[in-house]
DNA sequence: AGCAGCCATTCCAATTTGCGGAAAATTATA
DNA sequence: TATAATTTTCCGCAAATTGGAATGGCTGCT
């Protein structure tokens, strides 16, 4: 009275992924959630497969639970794939405003860097005008022991992301660049207290920067927000003003950012 | 000498899923694309595994082949998703000053549609500052069968889509409106040959409306760019010089969202 | 309260699929 | 052409998958 496999149906995209795939698709395209039975009569899936195949999307991060109801929506790890697959372009469109608010105020270049696998660079920048060229040209790779964006990025990530950034040997920039990655570990720990990030004479000599993570709910951090500039233009600024400010600005691009994706905050299954 | 499963290590994630997401992850932070090997090595699975894995998200379409070197990226079903997991925030944010382009040269309500579901939604609108409130406020739903938008898009989904769309019982809101299914696929085929959408006092009485698919390199049709207004107004343009505007207006949101996500043009292996 | 109906979860055993090392085939490099 | 690197196939066995049925839980109706 048990029952084996299907006929296997020879044209039918067969395979398991295809089954979370049509999961995914059903669940994403509702706006408000499905509930197990649902995506039961949407896929045709019969109970007991499809309740299995939910709580291994739950347990992966695909899916969300949205607390303990019974409904399920994508899930955080869905949503930092779609970031970590997105091109800089939308990205660029997205925060132009912000950092040309940050260019107004400071009279500095502003950018955003966003992590890219194991480097962090450089997506949208805005310069003053009296400027020719910005310091950071979209593209550009800035290193975790040496940059103010890619630290406040890193000083954020789970462990193993950043022992695979550390495994390639760090370069020494300037007289000031930290090259032993033990010291760098603990940089990032105060940054993370901090919740920002400074820079100086570490990439270049004479130069400042300043940097705030930009916390996605649900995904973590995988942009920063910065101004650089040469430092004794910059220090003209107290550093606690323009902190205040990039953390807004960080706030600021959160916001438009996590627009991008409807989902409710839930990071862990509270518990 | 064959080879069972590994021990299970009890803390590690397990599960398919875990694998699949692994290896997504892995391709999705590289910019480039990944080879077997790159990717083998980035997950730590053994080359046999890797092989099996990577061909079901390819079958799935995950992942693509970049046209039959062994490079694989972000594939189009995953793209797909990630639009259907979109917020009409971000849409709205980008496709603004497109929309306000419409309104300043015909002086009418312009706006974006997306398939959202089973269901064509309005996510992003703009109307001439004369109107108090424009037809069309976001959030709003457009008829299959009496929003040239919803036309727009539909005439481009897959059968299965259409299908279920025509599931439940089609409202007769005016005269004009169409109510008979079969007559509406013929009329969604004729949308699709003609690469665009009208509708003339099919939802609302005096009330005349354009629409253009926007095509996205990958994902098919999601969404649809349209102008609505009162007929007598209207109709004081060419047909041709609107949908030469929105088709224009179409093909910029297009490269707007695609910039969204980085991957190759591949929709079919090229046979 | 009693009951019906819907929904989520657990159970089951037959069966498929997944596993990874090694070897073969293919492709790139010298 | 030789050689190295990479991709693909092979294999037997263990584990995961499957869908119906059975169980448990909850809600709403009488």
């Amino acid at each position: 009275m048990s029952q084996a496999r299907p006929p296997a149906k020879p044209n039918e995209p067969r395979g398991v992924m295809a089954r979370y795939a049509l999961i995914l698709e059903t669940v994403a395209a509702s706006s408000l959630g499905l509930s197990l039975t649902e995506i039961m009569r949407g896929t045709g899936l019969s109970s007991g497969t499809t309740h299995r195949l939910l709580n291994a999307l739950l347990e992966v991060g695909y899916l969300t639970d949205q607390g303990g109801r019974k409904i399920y929506r994508i899930g955080p790890r869905l949503i930092r794939l779609f970031h970590l697959a997105n091109s800089p372009t939308t990205v660029s469109l997205l925060v132009q405003p912000v950092l040309q608010g940050l260019v107004a105020r400071f009279g500095e270049t502003a950018f955003v860097a966003k992590l890219s696998g194991v480097q962090v660079e450089s997506v949208a920048s805005a310069a003053p005008e009296t400027y020719s060229q910005s310091h950071v040209q979209p593209g550009r790779i800035m290193p975790i022991n040496a940059a103010a964006s890619a630290k406040a990025i890193f000083a954020f990530q789970p462990e193993p992301v950043i022992a695979r950034a550390l495994a390639a040997p760090l370069v020494k920039y300037t007289e000031r660049t930290v090259v032993d990655p033990a010291k760098l570990r603990h940089h990032l720990e105060e940054v993370r207290a901090q919740g920002y990030a400074v820079c100086a004479d570490e990439l270049d000599p004479g130069v400042l920067s300043y940097a705030c993570p930009i916390h996605l709910a649900g995904a973590g951090v995988l942009y920063s927000i910065g101004i650089v500039a040469l430092s004794r233009r910059l220090m003209a600024f107290e550093e606690a003003e323009v902190i205040a400010a990039l953390s807004n600005a960080a706030r600021l691009t959160s916001t438009r950012l996590r627009g991008e994706l409807k989902f409710s905050d839930a990071t862990e299954p509270a518990s």
